[in-house]
DNA sequence: ATAAAAATTTAGACTCGTCTAAAAATTTTT
DNA sequence: AAAAATTTTTAGACGAGTCTAAATTTTTAT
């Protein structure tokens, strides 16, 4: 089978490659992974002798089919993982996501199947983000930057574009969870920040950063 | 911390000393962990430098109290991981050690025990093997082999000996589960097998063999 | 009690995944 | 269109964990 260590790297094309236009290049792998660029060249190497990428040195680095058939494998496991974790241990969602690095290269696959099932086939991780099929399709799903929504519309929070710990204890804090109602009452025209009503509620500000990061429909 | 070696190392030595009497061998632990006599002298030297192990070259070996609090650690993981999978996820007891092999080196204090919380504390693992406390204590559990109950005794299946699948398939097959009741009817003479009846139920005949490997109260 | 056998350890090598330093290719600047 | 800067790759090394083969120690048998 493949390393924990190349399951990791094909997870990390995937995010990147949907993330930027274009291969994906050595140093940001690099940077990703909290290796050096050394490191990833000779990793890359092996993959595409396995024939998991497409490399061709200096050029970047893209997923063959079966590249991506295991990537998404990969974050199946951790997106069902997550949900795991949520929903059935309390945990926050700031909290999930690294026990959920281990836990995605357990082998086995009888043991995600039936996780799956035992959570009642989610659709989403506990960030929002979609689960791929077990086939290995990624649903596509069409979301919204707060940043860029009119003021007047209301929309609900369906996911968020930043995963760190400390953004979504922010969210927590003040109150922007998943799924909460937003009505945009006014932009700043000055510094881009959102005055939002929320659940019909209280009024808040959020900062432009904080609005880009906050997908909603 | 500790790596995932280490942690099994630790983990066949609880299991070996617990069984053997005496200090645990090289060539003991190395046919449990399938490797080379060579490469457990290197790693054994490599645990006695950080104190978990007693070590006296040629002489076996033996768990210092932090070895064995690591291990008992590592067990607790396995054990309850094993009682998710079969319990929650539906997985048989032949199945649910191969995952939870895997399973028991998540590092996460605080994922084993909520994940201890959401099954509800449990004291046993689904062979019966009783689980260590959350401070490392190994609970005592006072079983007799069925191969030594006397003849018109009945008696309760609590656990086995032998954790292989194909035993474990053997007795659910014969309809030996955890938790049945045996009346031992009789033995026979020249080969000690017994004959049992089940659940006032069903008769049936147990190789000393089986007999040997069924822990009952 | 010593020779033979068995168990254990050491020596040296290999793979995986990483590193630093240096070389090579690409991109940017002038 | 060179020169300079940046990115990427190669070369050589290292630690973890394993191996085989050889050396050493302990145990068993004669």
């Amino acid at each position: 089978m493949h390393s924990f260590t190349e399951e990791n790297y094909l997870k990390t094309i995937y995010y990147l490659a949907a993330r930027q236009e274009g291969e994906v290049t050595t140093n940001s792998l690099a940077e990703m992974t909290a290796t050096k660029a050394a490191s990833v060249s000779d990793m890359l190497r092996k993959l595409a002798e396995k024939q998991l990428i497409h490399y061709r040195k200096y050029q970047g680095v893209r997923l063959t089919e079966e590249g991506e058939r295991l990537a998404l494998k990969v974050i199946r496991r951790h997106r069902i993982w997550e949900v795991f974790l949520a929903e059935k241990l309390g945990f926050g969602w700031d909290e999930v996501h690294e026990m959920a690095e281990e836990l995605e290269h357990i082998r086995s696959e009888d043991l995600v199947q039936k996780l799956d099932a035992f959570l009642g086939y989610p659709q989403f991780d506990p960030h929002g983000d979609p689960i791929p099929s077990p086939a290995g399709q990624m649903p596509t799903v069409e979301y919204t930057k707060l940043s860029e929504v009119t003021i007047g519309e209301e929309v609900q929070v369906m996911g968020v574009l930043e995963h760190s710990p400390e953004f979504l204890q922010h969210l927590d804090k003040t109150g922007l969870n998943l799924g909460c109602r937003v009505l945009v009452q006014d932009v700043n025209a000055f510094d881009k920040s959102v005055s939002v009503q929320i659940n019909h509620e209280k009024t808040l500000f959020v900062s432009n950063e904080v609005a880009r990061n906050l997908l909603v429909n």
